[in-house]
DNA sequence: TCTGGGGTCCTACCTCTT
DNA sequence: TCTGAAGAGGTAGGACCC
C-alpha cells in the first residue's frame, strides 16, 4: 500500500496563541479568549488555562469559577483571520492541495510534493518548524493515508493539559497503512466526525463504546438506529472507508451573522435596527466574496433557548443591505417576539456568483449601485462601522424609518 | 449566572408541477 | 376534466463541526 500522504495541520490553542504572540506579557499565563460578557462562552483557552479545566464552548461564568486568575480577552476574529491567512499562505508553499477547515485547521495532500520535499513525515516536521519560526505559532500534525485517520493523528500529536500541568505532545504523529485500522478502532466512537451529543446516546444503547465496536455492528442495525444517510456514513468510516479527497475551498454555500443580546428584547421596534445592521453586515460580506443569494434566513432564539428559523426565497439574488433588510423585516414581522428574544441572526444561502451584469430598475441613474460601491470603499478605508444604515444610527443623527435606511 | 458565532449537511413535511 | 404518483423546490428544524 502507498505511503501516507494526507496531512492534518491543527494549530494549538489558536486564538489564545495569537493573543499571546501579540502581547508577550501573556506568555505562560492562563489566557481565555471570549467569554467576555455575562452570556458568553469560551472561544479558546491556553494550555495553562486548560490545566484548571477550562475548555472551549464552556459558559464564561464557569470558566471564571474554575480559573479566577485567568486573563480574559475579547475575541478578535478579524485578527485571527489575518493570521490564519498567513498560515494558509505558508501551507500553499508546500502544495496547492490545501483544504481549510475553519481558521485553525487544514488538510494537505502532499502526494505530489514528496519527490521535491521528502516523505510526508519529513514535510510535516518541516512545516511545524516553519510555522513556529516564521509565525511564532505551534501546530500539531497528523500524517495518514486518509483524512479520517490524519485528523485523529493530529489530535494524538497535541500537548495534554492535566491537573498536574502541561505535557508536551509529539507534535507529529504518523499512521502507517498497516496500522491504520487498529489505530482507528481503539478510539472512542465520539472521536468520529458526526457523533455528537444526539448520536452518542443512541450508539451507547447499542453497546457501542469504540470505533471497533461500531465496525462490528451490521450496517442495517446502524441505519435503523440513526437513519439511512448517517448510518451508512458512520458504518463506512468505522471500516476506514474514507475516500474524500483534499479539496481546496470554493464558493461559500451560505453567509450569516448572528448576535446574542446582553438582555432579552421583547419588542419588534427594538429588534429592527439589529436586523437591519446584521443584514447590512451580511450583504457587505457577500459582496466581498463576490456572491449573491436568493434564500434569506432569519433566526430567533428566545429567552428559554427555544430557537426558530424563518426563510424566504426571492427571485433575484441579493447582495445589498437595503434589499436584504427589506426581506428580513418581512420575516421578522411573522414572529411573535413578546416572549423575549436573546439572539437574532440573519443569513443568506442559495449563493451564486454575483457578476450581475444586468441593470436593474433601482440601478438606473445615480442609485444603489453607486451608493453601495461608495459604502464599500469607505468601509475599506475607515473601518466596518464607518457607514451604517440610518435605521441603526441613534436618533439625532440621520432620520431613519422603515424602508429608508439610506447610508 | 447556562449554553457564542459561522458554517455544512440531513430529514421531514408541504406545495406545486408534470 | 379529474385524479394520483413522482419529482422538484421551498421551508423549518436538528445535529454537528471548528
Amino acid at each position: 500500500m502507498a505511503a501516507p500522504s494526507i496531512l492534518h495541520v491543527d494549530m494549538d490553542a489558536f486564538f489564545a496563541s495569537v493573543e499571546v504572540r501579540d502581547d508577550p506579557s501573556l506568555a505562560g499565563k492562563p489566557v481565555v479568549v471570549g467569554g467576555g460578557g455575562d452570556r458568553g462562552v469560551v472561544a479558546a483557552a491556553s494550555y495553562e488555562a486548560r490545566i484548571h479545566g477550562v475548555r472551549s464552548a464552556m459558559p464564561s461564568f464557569q470558566a471564571r469559577r474554575l480559573c479566577p486568575g485567568a486573563v480574559f480577552v475579547t475575541a478578535r476574529h478579524a485578527r485571527y483571520r489575518q493570521v490564519s491567512d498567513a498560515v494558509h499562505r505558508l501551507l500553499l508553499g508546500v502544495t496547492p492541495l490545501v483544504e481549510r477547515l475553519g481558521l485553525d485547521e487544514a488538510f494537505l495532500d502532499v502526494a505530489r510534493a514528496r519527490r521535491l520535499l521528502g516523505d510526508a513525515p519529513t514535510i510535516a516536521t518541516g512545516l511545524r518548524r516553519r510555522l513556529h519560526d516564521e509565525l511564532g505559532l505551534w501546530c500539531s500534525v497528523g500524517v495518514a493515508p486518509r483524512k479520517l485517520t490524519a485528523k485523529l493523528a493530529s489530535e494524538a500529536a497535541k500537548p495534554r493539559a492535566g491537573p498536574t500541568g502541561v505535557a508536551p505532545g509529539p507534535g507529529v504523529v504518523v499512521v502507517e497503512p498497516h496500522d491504520e485500522l487498529a489505530f482507528l478502532h481503539r478510539h472512542p466512537v465520539e472521536a468520529l466526525a458526526g457523533v455528537g451529543p444526539a448520536t452518542l446516546p443512541r450508539l451507547r444503547r447499542l453497546g457501542v463504546r469504540t470505533v471497533g465496536d461500531l465496525a462490528a455492528l451490521p450496517q442495517g442495525t446502524l441505519e435503523a438506529a440513526l437513519g439511512p444517510a448517517a448510518g451508512r456514513r458512520l458504518s463506512a468510516l468505522a471500516q476506514s472507508h474514507d475516500d474524500r479527497p483534499v479539496v481546496p475551498a470554493g464558493r461559500p454555500k451560505s453567509v450569516s451573522h448572528e448576535e446574542t443580546f446582553a438582555g432579552d428584547r421583547h419588542r419588534v421596534e427594538e429588534l429592527v435596527p439589529e436586523a437591519v445592521r446584521q443584514a447590512d453586515a451580511v450583504a457587505a460580506r457577500l459582496r466581498r466574496a463576490g456572491v449573491a443569494g436568493r434564500t434569506v434566513h432569519l433566526k430567533v432564539r428566545f429567552g428559554d433557548f427555544r430557537t426558530i428559523t424563518r426563510s424566504c426565497t426571492v427571485t433575484e439574488p441579493l447582495d445589498r443591505g437595503h434589499e436584504l433588510a427589506r426581506v428580513v423585516r418581512r420575516l421578522l414581522a411573522t414572529v411573535d417576539v413578546s416572549p423575549g428574544v436573546r439572539l437574532l441572526g440573519v443569513g443568506v444561502s442559495a449563493l451564486t456568483d454575483s457578476g450581475r451584469a444586468q441593470l436593474r430598475l433601482d440601478d438606473q441613474g445615480p442609485g444603489w449601485a453607486e451608493v453601495t460601491t461608495a459604502v464599500d470603499a469607505a468601509r475599506r478605508r475607515f473601518g466596518e462601522t464607518a457607514v451604517l444604515p440610518a435605521t441603526v444610527v441613534p436618533r439625532g443623527g440621520a432620520h431613519g424609518g422603515p424602508g429608508r435606511e439610506r447610508p
